[in-house]
DNA sequence: TCAAAAGTGTTATCCCTACACCCATGC
DNA sequence: GCATGGGTGTAGGGATAACACTTTTGA
């Protein structure tokens, strides 16, 4: 590039066309919780992490299922914007909380062109969709099964269809916990799709030990019993009920709601102490 | 977009001035910890965080500092790519610890063009540089003063100069700890880089507790006394020697080679136990 | 001899785990 | 009555913070 004096000079030289440029695109990874109703009356509805996908009905990735996204426009949004944007088109619901995961570059990512695309993961409580979900997406119950250290089976099912893949994670850097993903098994999800999966439940499973983020999942009322069946089914783990109650003892605000008819004792509706 | 059925079909139609382009750059922030002389002989040499800026002598911004930076070919490299070629062409070193921060988009980011920018934390070991820095370029210690929970100063020093800027914090979200960081004084660093570099230094101070990243700015043989004061000034807080000594024990592994002749008892040299 | 840092041991405290136990409900 | 989840108390162990203390050097 040239040295200028100022900008009038600047701007007379100034071709936007010498530069080479790129589309770029956000894709959205949706995540909620499901419940599974139970046979036994007494029993509590099984909890299920899940996330949304969409079915491509274009080329490329044909009739594969994919992460809702869209390409960014330059001239009028952020990446934040346009993340908002695909979230409302696929939902119908604004406010939902989004944080910017990775922004991933691979040369081969889209045969088409040349696609930079920054991935985003986005916490819903399920219990405030409606109905107008677009009706290519559907959401996928999720599974993670760690082989060793070094695999990872993941299991996606959406009760028409299970969808399984498989990635390996080769340790990148002694000095920090970074893998790099490779997908070795895969037939039906798009593009890069599951590293970014992955990469997002992996954020999650992080920052629900050091954050309140989980209550973006949550109802506003909700009893702890549930609130910690959702913290078991992302840490992939029982928890003591002694135990989470401490900790979450001072994120929580008892009110006077109860809830009842679960065939056991009624148990206290809490909300998130602001 | 329209709908294909195959590859074929798909690009004979396929016209890639279609989609909105834009140019994407990636800004690194190359950290390291250097060592200022003391003048009692027995004191050991205080230690300063620092980063590496670089003056800009073009439009626009000409004659502020920035961070070292470059536009990514979108024909033939990766962000990582791109981050590695920049290090290499600043600091004429390969193999330094280079992690992706998060991609800045905003609208005006660039009065020239449309531009979004990925930015990278690299940290380094000073021992290693050799005198080939870009002229240009020149390494300021840094100084973090929080009022209190809203508001950052940042003090930068290269022995010539003395700038600094304030940050404003705004919590974005209540569940977690996410500000939205504005600029709100700075008249010497260009673009939005200063929030790109209270950015990296608090993924540093966080990443420091958790991982072992800061062995990437040790050299290969240190003092325990020497990690000591690394992990004191990241923090920017003092730790007390027997909990410290506990905490690292299991990272490092002593040496025969003891560092003599610094007017006290000798200490042992350790090294990173891998 | 002395200042400075290297390096170690000890206690008091906190926090977490694990387990035991009681409570209240719907069928 | 009983299975189920709601909800609470407590003892034991491990980690940490704070402090005191000894060691070894160069000038």
């Amino acid at each position: 590039m040239e040295e200028y004096k100022n900008e009038t000079e600047f701007l007379k030289d100034y071709n936007p066309d010498e530069y080479e440029k790129l589309s770029m695109t956000t894709d959205i990874l949706l995540v909620s919780v499901s419940s599974k109703k139970q046979t036994n009356y007494r029993k509590t509805s099984k909890k299920m992490m899940s996330i949304l996908l969409v079915k491509r009905d274009e080329y490329p990735y044909k009739d594969m299922w994919c992460l809702p996204g869209g390409f960014l426009n330059p001239k009028t949004e952020t990446l934040g914007d346009c993340a908002k944007r695909v979230l409302k088109k696929e939902t119908n619901l604004s406010d939902i909380y989004l944080e910017q995961l990775y922004t991933f570059s691979e040369l081969d990512r889209d045969p088409r062109m040349r696609i930079v695309s920054t991935s985003y993961i986005a916490l819903v409580d399920k219990n405030k969709l409606t109905e107008n979900i677009n009706e290519k997406a559907s959401w996928f119950d999720i599974t993670l099964l760690e082989e060793d250290e070094k695999k990872v089976d993941i299991v996606l099912d959406n009760e028409e269809e299970t969808i399984s893949f498989t990635i390996k994670k080769t340790l990148k850097e002694k000095t920090t916990d970074r893998y790099k993903y490779t997908t070795i098994k895969n037939t039906k999800i798009a593009f890069d799709h599951p590293i970014v999966i992955l990469s997002g439940i992996e954020r999650l499973k992080n920052k629900i030990n050091y954050t309140d983020i989980v209550f973006n999942m949550m109802p506003k009322y909700f009893t702890l019993g549930e609130l910690q069946q959702v913290y078991e089914v992302i840490q992939n783990k029982k928890l003591l009920d002694p135990a989470f109650r401490r900790i979450i003892a001072d994120k929580v605000e008892k009110t006077d709601k109860v809830q009842t008819g679960e065939g056991h004792r009624p148990s206290a509706l809490f909300k998130y102490k602001k």
